[in-house]
DNA sequence: TGGGAAACAGACTGAACGGTCTGTTTGTAT
DNA sequence: ATACAAACAGACCGTTCAGTCTGTTTCCCA
């Protein structure tokens, strides 16, 4: 075997993911991208069949750092005994990143592939839809441990935090302060905090 | 005067609107949209000096319809003596309106305007912010009209809404259906009540 | 009724795009 | 040492893009 291209791939999709997250997909040209990864165009298509391909590795590759994300909130919030509190803490996890979150990325990879259909019916709306099902499928269990008898259905308030997520940082772009992100993650935390107070005999 | 340019005008705005909304502002095409609008390059230039004045224009137009609703909700909610309700009424008021708002469109168009930094940058997202900056001006007053007391801050909790909105409309993109968006305003409305209920002293 | 400007039509242009092709380098197995 | 395939470099190609240019139609007003 020759010289290790996955370290080349990687700087490929480092750049594309910088660059879409910034401007978009389709405002994204490859040439961008092969400059910004300092390489070439036989090694771009050594790598991927098409732009596409990259589109589809590139969200790849962000799901997985998407549910590694989702991993840490629960381990972080896996030895807090009482349900509603631990829920309360799952959420209050990402608010207390929520300004790396935006020093690390001004945007989501999701917005930018979530706008172009061409991408969404291409099925790599599938890799994010299966995300957001993760997320759901986790929380949920932590909203029906929490509580019993919520007013609210499971799956509903669980999507919420995506919901949350993605208009927080559609909010940042509108008015370039990144605060937004730990702000509107507080402010789901503290609905949330008051919903949960609200249930009977609790405490 | 000769005939009146601004229909033409207006069937091309329709028509890149529903195209932009669909697939991106890069990834759409003049030509295809002259060809959605049924007219030629000639009339597209006569009314817009380039594709980033479309854009503008584009933005403008979409921002009066986005004021209209919040002017609407407004409106329907103006009777409603107690403070605390009117403000949940109001929310209420675009969680009965969700599934219309998704059959008319598949997204938002703000969502495609701040995913290309282009966009942002040229003083179309400067269009968004005022919109916004109305809707939370007036949700605000509401909010503290509502609560005095609240364990939240009225601006912060405005801006929600438009992060409901906004994230709702991404996840209806990412599973394909549409009733998120009421689902999810109805969400943000129950845990809103809550959160009122839960406030000092009231009734 | 004819002059003029707004409103349009569509062929055309140069640049940029995604993708291909030919050739070179690099590491490894024999 | 050599054979060989993966990894890469970059010139090149056909197409599509935003934007231009020339000419025509429409309608009001004098």
């Amino acid at each position: 075997m020759p010289r290790d291209g996955a370290v080349n791939r990687e700087r490929i999709l480092d750049a594309a993911e910088q660059l879409v997250i910034e401007n978009g997909f389709a405002a994204t040209s490859l040439d961008q991208v092969i400059k910004a990864a300092g390489t070439s165009k036989g090694a771009f298509f050594h790598h991927f069949d098409s732009k596409l391909a990259l589109a589809r590795a590139l969200t790849e590759r962000y799901v997985e750092g998407d549910l590694a994300q989702l991993q840490a909130g629960l381990d972080a919030t896996a030895a807090i005994a009482d349900p509603a509190e631990r829920l309360v803490e799952f959420v209050r996890f990402y608010e207390d990143h929520g300004d790396e979150i935006m020093s690390a990325q001004s945007s989501c990879l999701y917005i930018a592939v979530l706008t172009e259909q061409q991408l969404v019916s291409n099925g790599t709306a599938d890799l994010i839809e299966r995300a957001v099902t993760a997320w759901r499928r986790e929380i949920a269990v932590l909203v029906r441990a929490a509580s019993e008898s919520l007013d609210l259905d499971a799956d509903a308030l669980a999507d919420h935090l995506f919901v949350t997520f993605e208009g927080a940082f559609l909010l940042c772009r509108t008015t370039g302060s990144p605060e937004h992100m730990r702000v509107q993650l507080g402010v789901f935390r503290r609905l949330l905090e008051a919903a949960l107070r609200l249930e009977p005999a609790r405490g």
